[in-house]
DNA sequence: GTAAGGATTGGC
DNA sequence: CCAATCCTTACT
């Protein structure tokens, strides 16, 4: 099966990010670098994070030039710059106008959002890139079923009561 | 313009 | 425990 059919679409990011993060579980992550080169790995933790009013959420202050693509419909990437150093990945879902996005935590054998960043050698020009036409980051379905549990989110302390929802996934070992 | 702090990591 | 390192936001 040629691997284009196997890429996650708009249909699937277009939808709740409750309902997006826990099924990007088990799923690939598959980069391609400039000279051709390209690495696939499962993905096995993931976040969400939903809507002004989750505390946790960047969009939580509104819409600004940073949160921008948040407010877009499902299927793009929201990557920042967190402490000067590390370049976080977060997959766009829903409906257009609603923030909310998952933030990718860990791969298999890349544990951390900053070394997922570090690994993929992302930058700011991943910021708005389109999932679903990228030749250079997308998602594919390989077709794992894989068990997943949920836990609280983590370093979202400053969120009150939203930093203990279990809108943590990760794939049950 | 200036200050405060962060969805983290690695080293002491 | 704490420095690194720079961008974003809020406020004087």
């Amino acid at each position: 099966m040629p691997a284009k059919l196997k890429r996650l679409n708009t249909k699937f990011f277009q939808r709740d990010v409750l309902e997006v993060a826990p099924q990007l579980i088990g799923k690939t992550l598959v980069r391609q670098f400039a000279h051709g080169q390209h690495v696939r790995f499962m993905i096995t933790e993931t976040e969400a994070y939903r809507g002004e009013e989750d505390l946790a959420c960047h969009a939580a202050k509104g819409r600004t030039s940073r949160t921008e693509v948040m407010y877009h419909r499902g299927g793009k990437i929201y990557v920042y710059l967190i402490y000067g150093q590390y370049w976080l990945l977060n997959f766009v879902t829903g409906e257009a106008d609603f923030p909310a996005a998952v933030l990718i935590r860990s791969l298999e054998n890349i544990t951390g959002p900053g070394r997922v960043g570090r690994a993929l050698q992302l930058n700011r020009t991943f910021y708005g890139e389109d999932l679903t036409l990228s030749d250079r980051i997308w998602v594919e379905d390989d077709g794992y079923l894989p068990e997943i549990e949920t836990s609280a989110r983590i370093g979202v302390d400053y969120a009150g009561d939203w930093a203990s929802l279990p809108w943590r996934f990760s794939l049950r070992k």
